[in-house]
DNA sequence: CATGAATGAGGTTTCATTCAT
DNA sequence: CATGAATGAAACCTCATTCAT
């Protein structure tokens, strides 16, 4: 569908899932880390052209491995993701329960004030830039650690998992929208956390 | 060479703010009502063609009223400042001092949740849509408040204000970016605003 | 056609030559002499707007006065061009036929220093502004001053009427465009009547 | 964090002036040209649209090569100074001293019949189109011949350099505004170009 | 596969002109 | 008649996306 002329020795075609070539994946890996950093700092609405210069290639090339702008930032939130949830098990299998759950919840917001924008757009599934299962899987890693740290004693038994979601978003985006200082990002999360913990403390 | 009588550079008028004729400020209003809809429907990045029509006005009639897309953000914030710290008055003088910090709070998440993007934008001052007072207005006005709820005891005592603005913001914005349910915005605000009661509750 | 309103007094009709309201024809003039600087500082592409602004006049009255934008640069030459064929027919009553031809020469190119863009437009009938008649007239009194130079042995007898206009319309042209110092011009002025001496001065 | 390599904030390339591609110096060539005929036939204010129709590209194309209208305004004018800086170049290097310069004097004025409002556009220093050295090399090209031929003895002593470019400036400008014939701008370079030779002639 | 030039719809802004007040 | 707000057709420019090299 690309180009029609003879390249006998690969076939021609555009099998969707053929292992890439070293160059293209290791291309793919700089967009996107471009891509992450411009977005942080220029908000979504930064052109593609600034992504493929910080990235050193060209422009073509992003639209090549992104067919989409959209598609560019669907693939940004599913590497995030990624590292956000094996940040989630690596704190379930070595940690304490009962703080495991509380340092997860402060790494998203760090995260979230150093790689910008994106871990906003990870919530922003309203505008659908992927149905659903984005945010799922950060929901399913979050419920083991609350479900441990509930068990422990640690989290107040009426807490339910929609509202820790919706703490955790509201405060990272709060931390990106409102520029806090790091000292102010303390104190807040501090007295968010705190509305979780038992009566007593 | 002539006369050099009546030389105004931009509109040969002396009084500067000339009330407008009815006709003008009725459109006015009208784009502006208009604009609080688009952008909280489409975001900021919504385009002024849509405004206007919206308002039922041709493209030039917003570009008289407002000569450019950031002023008319700009006016739309003022506009909104306004409304926000009226309430805050009102809240101060009729009712209770106890309750009127919590009921701001909360009427300020509601509001956000209706209007839309709006609050948030008058958080990101960053990217300096209007000096600063904008929201130090609306600090101000939440600072007497919490001082009253404080002293009636209602607010723990080492709670400071810019931790109430920095969780306002993070409500604000993650109830409009989460697009969180009546339901769930209603838990959420219950647990912050738990979080700056004393202890005992 | 205006109002439809009871103006009995008036007629309510729009007679097209009506002698002027006292306030009319005094706006008309205050209009065209804003006009006149305008376009000289800014050039003919200066808004109209900024017209009326310099005439201390609203907008709407300069369309009154002139329907259109075309309509009023004619009208500015119009105006210009019988300012300087009085000038003509003055240096012709009184004075040495000798001279008067040179003077009226350096008036014409003085002038268009001072007026800016405006002599340049009466010669710029090829985007027709207005049909012919407006280079003519000066033409004429050109002319006049020619023939008494001629037969006063002051002008070289081989140089032609259209040679003269075509002189005087570079030389203004030039004068506006290259921006001359008040010396230059003179030297430059000077050089150009030389070459329509006769051969021994 | 990721990769800091090829961090350019434009275009990713190092070299800063890469030839450009055949097709891309094609188009180029095109969108030069048709600049050109338009803005002679309408003057600078013709739109870049029409330069881009007439060119056969699209508007993305012009804003590509030329970021701007004045940059495209620029470059035609770059263009057109190094075609007339040559010709005054071939004519010292091949001709006759004594009439290379009058030879190139009446090449000036006609090639501006021809190419329109552009050699005007040169002495508009005054909207500062390009810094200054637009009609410096111009002026210096002329000042060669000028000195070739006032020591061949075919121009007068007395005459100064800065006088000869104004009265180019002047017969150009005259000739484009006025339209004249071709038998007109004839005797009227004639009339000029005499009256910077010796009294004698 | 990578490149980067070309495309063209769409956004903001200006301005001559019309028309309600 | 004067006023000045409204109109709407361009103008300039940007940027996601396509495609020849």
């Amino acid at each position: 569908m690309l180009s029609t002329a003879g390249r006998a020795s690969t076939g021609g075609t555009v099998t969707p899932e053929r292992p890439l070539r070293a160059d293209a994946r290791r291309n793919r890996a700089r967009i996107l880390a471009a891509a992450e950093e411009v977005f942080a700092e220029r908000g979504a609405s930064a052109s593609t052209e600034e992504v493929a210069a910080r990235a050193g290639v060209a422009i073509g090339t992003v639209f090549r491995h992104f067919p989409t702008k959209r598609d560019l930032l669907a693939a940004i939130m599913k590497e995030l993701r990624g590292r956000l949830v094996g940040k989630a098990d690596a704190l379930a299998a070595e940690g304490d329960p009962a703080t495991a759950f509380f340092d997860y919840f402060g790494y998203l917001v760090e995260s979230s004030a150093r790689i910008g924008t994106v871990v906003g757009l990870l919530a922003e599934e309203g505008t659908a830039i992927e149905p659903g299962a984005q945010i799922t899987a950060l929901t399913g890693a979050f419920g083991s650690l609350l479900d441990a740290a509930r068990r422990a004693g640690a989290v107040r038994g009426d807490v339910r998992l929609d509202e820790v979601m919706a703490l955790v978003t509201a405060t990272t985006h709060g931390a990106l929208a409102g520029g806090w200082s790091d000292d102010l990002r303390r104190r807040t999360l501090a007295r968010i956390l705190d509305a979780l913990r038992p009566a007593g403390r």
